[in-house]
DNA sequence: GTGGTCTAGACCACC
DNA sequence: GTGGTCTAGACCACG
């Protein structure tokens, strides 16, 4: 068996997001999902550099950052590790699993609708807009 | 009545995307979600000035970059117009409407359910990459 | 006059400490002393170069960090600036100034003593030992 | 009596001096004090592991760069041991106490007005900025 | 092999 | 003009 990634990283050059925060975000929604644990390794800058093209310094900033925030911990020579799970223990994995299967039957019925993915980005951003107005941070 | 604004626009310091990328992608959303429609007119860039705190030029810059997609027209003294609606006729109003109240009832079980804004959009993502790699474009 | 800068930065290869850590310090304590106040505008990164010589990035990654530790904020097109005072009020200027004035009276009878600064270095280092493992943080 | 160690290492992670550099500063200090002595035995690497959390690597290294130094001198399969005291005869050992006598006073004074060790440090920093840019090396 | 620092130099976003 | 991102590539500290 092949030693599957603890996570594998993909840019999307078309989010206008930069490049190191497209790879914090992805980490901090992996811990959040529980898809990293605590003690989990993250692959080594240059594991990241040879998966996707993207420069070592860029994946560092991103390790940075993310220790900065507590989540990740850098160790010499040894690679960087999770430390902590973001916000608590939150809803098990089942109701998470629930969630996660009922948005995807939503997204199915919107491309059967006609919507491409430009469409349903746009109804994700109306509805987070009118909820992060409701209920701010 | 009071010429109530075409589009409201808001700027997320934390998103990580240049203020004027905001503003891009909220014409392209409302324009998709039939909230703008060919004719309309868009807010003057002193109008989005006084409402939120962005420069000018940046406002411009935005404006100009959707005149480039062939989205609006800006006219000489008179102001900024919505040309048309982007990707052909797609699904009715009404149809896009039950979707909306699909999700944002989706939305509400998430938060019932423990999750936060943080959380929530950690599912999107976790969904949308899914979606995104079966249909790429 | 000659808009005499904020703070003026130093390098010491010696030290052993990373540029951007020795910059990092320098403002850090001159916050603390109240040398720099909220408001206070930091040296332009170009500003910092052109005085000392070292690279923008170094400087930016910097001033980067000082705004992850809150102390600092940088403002697109405008500069960075000083957000706060360390840790509350602490002892009032007059006292500071008292303290300084017994410290250099002090390190003056030192080298009259015969020590030179590596000597003076070396006791700062046992005496901020005992003192660090007295009471820690 | 059981073998007192000569000089006992630690490491501050949060100094941002690479751990090598931090055992070398310690043992030219202590020699500089006068705490270890010509003939005084280093701690072995196996000492100093047990001791702190360190790689044997990296205490070696430090050894070597004190040998290369001059300071001591590694015998092969006995030890390593202090060869002589850094900067001639300097002041004797009682002055040296007086000194760091009224030093730790000081500190006292100062951590009575409010201090934490951060305004400590800032203090020591600002003074021995003065001394060093009056008379350099 | 790992992470960490630094330089050089290009280009972008914003005021 | 300001800060911010990214690449390329060298070198260091550590295990």
């Amino acid at each position: 068996m092949g030693d599957e990634p603890s996570i594998r990283f993909r840019l999307d050059p078309r989010s206008g997001l930069p490049a190191y925060r497209q790879l914090v975000d992805q980490v901090r929604h992996a811990i959040r999902l529980g898809l990293l644990q605590p003690g989990d390794q993250l692959p080594s800058v240059r594991e990241v550099v040879t998966q996707i093209t993207i420069n070592p310094n860029t994946v560092h900033r991103a390790y940075r950052d993310l220790e900065g925030e507590g989540l990740v911990r850098g160790e010499q020579g040894r690679g960087t590790f999770v430390l902590r799970t973001k916000a608590g223990p939150g809803p098990d994995t089942a109701l998470l699993e629930r969630l996660q299967d009922e948005l995807e039957a939503w997204m199915e019925r919107a491309r059967e609708a006609g919507l491409d993915m430009g469409g349903i980005e746009a109804l994700l951003a109306a509805s987070l807009d009118r909820l992060s107005t409701k209920e701010p941070a």
